[in-house]
DNA sequence: CCATGTTGGTACAGTGAGTGCAGTTAATAC
DNA sequence: GTATTAACTGCACTCACTGTACCAACATGG
């Protein structure tokens, strides 16, 4: 249900200690990846790196792979709470789009380093498919609070959903592995998809409707 | 590559009892997942229902979840050799697009269950998106094949690729779970992303365009 | 400041997926 | 008929991941 509630505290010492187990797991799980590969890192290297224990690693991750998505959860929360937080008399599809292109333009380099990995390593690319899956459910549900949950109405915003996150992945990856801004395809291809809103004209994009002409 | 290549022969003894073996142990890895779940179901289980010794089990499926998808490779190399037979003046975006609608208008009703399972599953669905990428990259490489393979090109395959398997995937296991049909959103949804071709007027879409309603 | 509950971490034993390797047996090729 | 191949087996091994009991440090409330 992405409970966008505020349990904040005062982050005690046992907060930090734990906040800092697992940063350092994260980086090391990170590094390690980058620098040997997935399958040649051991979760007990990781946790020896870090300074821990073997079995603690799995009390801050679920799997190996995950570690290299250490923010994974906040970031669903963020975008969840972008999605909800718009005027409500915007249409459900335009803010989706400007949320999507925002995150694009606020896409770190860094993040789009991490990005770069993912498209290397087979098996962060399955864990980053099945994290994104969350997003996914958040724009489906999204959608299905604008649109009713007849059937119809469920069907379409999955198949959008799905549609829109593969735009993203793809296009962020691209930018990672080949430095190729992802702004202006995303956009093209989203404002075919979800409809070109009026009120913000895109840059790069022809008027859209005549047949894709080839790229080249 | 994905070789079409007739490597055809006389099939002996020894092929068809490789092919039972294979045949055996998917059908009952496919009940078992069904029946107990796939956590609950052990590949010692898997194979000992079909006769055969674990190790044997690898032999036959990379992993556990492979099991579920036994004719994965055929239906990859039977949708490339479909997208690459077509009329080589039609616009590659209208042959993905009566390809992909083909596809959809000839998936069998076990099949569709098939999809069901899929989605109750999270692990078979996990196997599903990583076999999924094999059409994406097959996608990806019919386009880039037409469209020339520039940094751009590229991206945009990448990225049309990724949205039109997602809205299959999406259509297909709803259709799969409640048996909804998948063709009609799956096509217009498709027009949007690829162009509606004019010489295929669809069924139940509208003139498109307009920014999409509520379809309540 | 002390008693007491809480919690991050550890040690250990276990399950199960997946691999490498060295056979065995039976069909096939010559 | 003999040599070869290939499907299958048995066994030992690695490693991801889990359940459980435990400790030690910290937090909390009087």
């Amino acid at each position: 249900m992405a409970t966008t509630m505020n349990d904040e505290r005062q982050p005690n010492a046992r907060d930090l200690q734990r906040l800092e187990t697992r940063r350092a797991l994260a980086e090391q799980a990170i590094r390690l990846f980058g620098e040997r590969g997935f399958d040649q890192t051991t979760v007990e290297e990781i946790a020896a790196s870090a300074g821990v224990s073997t079995r603690t690693f799995f009390l801050h991750f679920p799997t190996k792979a995950a570690a290299a998505f250490p923010d994974h959860g906040e970031r669903v929360d963020d975008f969840v709470q972008r999605l909800n937080s718009g005027d409500p008399f915007v249409q459900p599809l335009s803010q989706l789009r400007s949320v999507l292109l925002a995150r694009i333009d606020t896409t770190s380099p860094s993040r789009l380093a991490r990005y770069a990995l993912l498209s290397r390593v087979p098996e962060l690319r399955d864990e980053d498919a099945r994290t994104d899956r969350d997003y996914e459910e958040a724009i489906a549900g999204f959608l299905v609070l604008h649109w009713g949950s007849s059937p119809e109405a469920v069907v379409r915003a999955n198949a959008i959903a799905n549609a829109v996150i593969g735009v993203v992945r793809a296009t962020l990856s691209a930018a990672g592995e080949h430095g190729i801004d992802a702004r202006a395809v995303t956009a093209e291809i989203l404002g075919r998809l979800l409809g070109v809103p009026l009120d913000e004209p895109l840059h790069s994009v022809q008027p859209n409707r005549k047949p894709p002409a080839s790229p080249i």
